[in-house]
DNA sequence: TTTGTTTATCGTAATATTGCAATATAATAA
DNA sequence: TTATTATATTGCAATATTACGATAAACAAA
């Protein structure tokens, strides 16, 4: 086998599995820190900022809007990338969540 | 290649891509849902719950207890499961973090 | 001691991810 | 039209992950 056996998960299991698997590599929260760190929508030099190569960064890029976390906008020739508010609710709903239940446990 | 270049990024950037990683996948989740839905330590029967052969439960466990999500205590033949806070904390604040940084942006 | 119970590790096959050179695509400028 | 610029896609090699059968290790009970 190999791989994994996302049919016998809930939905919203898979989801938030996807969620945290496009956080799961350190060039893509670097991707977002940067995104963080500049007033506005970035356009391009993303790739001017990562020790990767252009199509690599693409590929993570892709990942991340694939997953919604963020959303990129087409600006003439390059592309706007920002970051995407309503991943980060649910992201910060979850742990929420957890949060709560943890809540009279033993730990 | 095909190995993460992570000594490229910082360590925290390395240090939260892995949290990220260790949640990544639905099994994973389960596990930490399920943890949610007792109220102590779990001895065990996570296998029973799970779909999943016990060697591979047994390694998503370890993962879990390696990005220190989960803690395990020994307890006679058994060991018991729980959820540690402090991780739980640490992935918290970085998505305050996140919130606050997003506040005057276009976005 | 032996037996049973619980969890971990080993070995390995199937699959997924990562990274990049080469190339393609899309829009603008000359 | 032909450049130029910015981003995406393709193809492939290197590596990592996932899953599980077989087996091992650790401990309790008989």
């Amino acid at each position: 086998m190999g791989a994994s056996k996302s049919d016998s998960f809930s939905i919203e299991q898979n989801e938030m599995a996807g969620l945290f698997k496009a956080l799961s590599h350190p060039a893509r929260i670097a991707i977002v820190d940067y995104l963080l760190t500049v007033d506005t929508c970035i356009c391009g030099d993303i790739v001017e900022v990562l020790p990767l190569a252009q199509p690599t960064v693409s590929q993570h890029l892709k990942e991340l809007k694939n997953a919604n976390i963020i959303k990129g906008t087409i600006e003439g020739t390059a592309i706007c990338y920002c970051i995407n508010p309503d991943t980060i609710d649910k992201i910060e709903n979850h742990f929420g969540m957890i949060r709560h239940k943890l809540k009279n446990k033993c730990c």
